[in-house]
RNA sequence: GCGCCCGUAGCUCAGUGGAUAGAGCGCCUGCCUCCGGAGCAGGAAGUCGGAAGUUCGAAUCUUCCCGGGCGCGCCA
């Protein structure tokens, strides 16, 4: 069933070679084998075979054999049991198993992965869960820099990720229009529409003069008209940004309503944590007994004059999210958050769910240097790198690129002169340009190939059946490279982790360069060896668009130098 | 002091139990009668911060130490 994505997914390109070995290593070993344990993986080294796995050395204590012993046993059920499949099976070292294909498991392969196109590597969760992925909530009373750039790259990649991966995935954006954040911000306008000097603790940047500027009756308005005009304005410019930068959000969810209505959706969930007993009041405060629960102290949620602290709207936001009926919450937040993990967990725990379905992904610093020195950026003094300044200076794609290609728990660094510089020589523009070729070449392949790309296009895994001659190393390398995706993809999404994305788009697209080097496409001498290797072509070029499309950025189909940039090479 | 994250090639970083630890950039040597050279081949470059432990096997797991980042408020 290759138009099911479900089963494709969990059925990869080796699924037979898997399948015999998870059998053979029952019967030899005397214990169980799930398919799913059967490692394989390509090889580092030149002969070692197309694949390679140590489920023998990872039988080995349970069975209480030698891990030798066991791979003989395999090895030798292996080549009964897979006849043509597969071409030779040794044993090697401590008790690794090397397995050289047999030609016709590419050609089954082949037709299999072309005939899933665009789907293939997705659909492969084994448990779809209801997920909502909360990033970015940049507050909106000041641009956006740096930081909220890998966030938004990073929450929309991994959204993008989990759908594919067969998750049903909504995207939220959470507005802080509430509390005393907003009302500074709208002292900080009225002042500036005064012309005078901000206050001491208010929002500095040249943009409140901006704002300012943009209501008419700005000195004169109440400070709560100005800071929710101040607000609206900023959100308008925060949408307009996260556009640009492609990261989609489901909705956008105002804090405020959270405190409105009677009783309001704050009031309910203090009411239920209440009743549960985590929500006690001392010295004229409500606190959550959140320490039980694992946090370092307990929290308070409501002052003793009253007021909400930020901690309320967020207990009220994530109980929100589960009365829509979202299984998990994943939210991506800043590095100065970690500290408030404990807290959210043990609240969400309160609320009688289980804490690992509430994930708080800690996005770490982006370090920005210019020429080898720090940027200082002061957000009091309102001196930053905005998101629209990088966007504008090195683009969307290189700049996603840049955000993503690194797992979010480390720290990066970024030499926006070196991003700009080195544009033209960014890895991203590697794997767009090897995707722009393999449209290129299919361009002027023959009719018979052309043909064949169609039927497979269409989902007819037979349409490579018999074409070609011998399979070349470099043929066999890249049919095994694509054969990953599935797992890259599981693994990616699993681990919350599309930076693999990445990096795995950049082997593909060394390995199709390879390829590309090594076999001529076009004009291909040999009967139906156009029409195979275009069909590898055209499965390639859609797996490299999957990997691109996943991490938000473009795949062209044509692709031309900057100008500037074009005159430097010349 | 306590907590979280990090420490891998000159630089930026992949790699969370498997074989001789990788990529990009930078550096050195070759390659444009050839489907797009934004390329390709080759080379130099690493005590995987340190020590001990677990394991047939450790960059990966455990403990301790060193170094860096970020937090630790009835602020948000």
């Amino acid at each position: 069933m290759p138009n099911d994505p479900h089963a494709t997914a969990a059925h990869g390109i080796d699924a037979a070679v898997r399948t015999a070995i998870a059998q053979r290593a029952a019967a030899v070993s005397g214990v169980e084998v799930a398919p799913a344990e059967v490692v394989l993986s390509a090889p580092r080294q030149a002969g070692h075979g197309d694949l390679a796995t140590n489920v023998a050395m990872v039988l080995a204590k349970r069975a209480g054999k030698p891990p030798r012993e066991l791979a003989e046993g395999i090895v030798a059920g292996l080549l009964e049991d897979l006849g043509d499949r597969l071409a030779g099976a040794e044993v090697a070292g401590p008790g690794f198993i090397n397995l050289t294909l047999g030609e016709p498991l590419f050609r089954e392969a082949l037709g299999t992965v072309g005939a899933v196109g665009r789907r293939w590597g997705g659909g492969g969760v084994s448990r779809a869960d209801k997920i909502n992925v909360e990033f970015v909530s940049a507050n909106p009373t000041g641009p956006m820099h740096i930081g909220h750039a890998r966030n938004a790259a990073y929450g929309d990649a991994l959204a993008r990720l989990l759908a594919f991966h067969g998750h049903d995935v909504d995207t939220e954006f959470y507005v802080n229009d509430f509390g005393s954040q907003v009302k500074n911000l709208g002292r900080s306008i009225r002042a500036r529409a005064l012309g005078e000097d901000v206050p001491e603790d208010g929002y500095k940047g040249e943009y409140v003069k901006d704002l300012a500027a943009s209501i008419p009756d700005a000195a004169t308005a109440d400070d709560e008209r100005l800071a929710a005009e101040g607000v609206a304005a900023m959100l308008d410019r925060a949408k307009a940004t996260l556009e640009t930068f492609g990261a989609h959000f489901d909705r956008f969810f105002s804090e405020k309503t959270l405190h409105e209505g009677d009783p309001s959706a704050v009031d309910r969930a203090l009411e239920l944590l209440r009743e549960s007993g985590d929500l006690e009041l001392e010295d004229g405060a409500w606190w959550l007994r959140s320490e039980k629960r694992g946090d370092d102290k307990d929290r308070v949620v409501i002052r003793a004059n009253g007021e909400p602290t930020y901690f309320a709207s967020d207990i009220a936001y994530m109980r929100d999210k589960v009365e829509r009926g979202y299984e998990r919450s994943i939210l991506a937040v800043g590095a100065d958050h970690h500290g408030y993990i404990a807290r959210m967990k043990a609240a969400y725990a309160s609320f009688g769910n289980d804490p690992d379905d509430l994930e708080l992904l800690i996005m770490q610093l982006v370090n920005l240097v210019e020429n080898g020195e720090p940027i200082k950026m002061s957000k009091r003094a309102g001196q930053f790198v905005t998101v629209d300044d990088l966007v504008s200076y090195i683009g969307v794609d290189a700049a996603r690129w840049y955000l993503l290609q690194r797992s979010h728990d480390t720290a990066i660094e970024l030499d926006v002169e070196l991003a700009r510089k080195e544009s033209s020589e960014n890895p991203v523009y590697y794997v767009q340009y090897a995707h722009a070729r393999a449209c290129s070449v299919l361009d002027r392949v023959g009719a018979e190939a052309q043909g064949v790309v169609e039927r497979l296009d269409g989902g007819d895994a037979a349409a490579v059946a018999g074409l070609g001659a011998a399979v070349e190393p470099a043929e066999r390398t890249l049919i095994i490279k694509l054969g990953e995706l599935p797992d890259v993809v599981a693994h990616a999404a699993d681990r919350r982790a599309p930076h693999r994305i990445a990096t795995f788009a950049l082997e593909l697209a060394q390995t199709f360069t390879a390829f590309y080097r090594d076999c001529q496409i076009a004009g291909a001498e040999g009967d139906g060896v156009e029409a195979w290797r275009a069909a590898l072509t055209a499965v390639t070029r859609d797996a490299l668009a999957t990997c691109l499309d996943l991490l938000g950025v473009s795949a062209p189909e044509r692709m031309e130098r900057r100008e500037d940039e074009a005159a430097a090479a010349a």
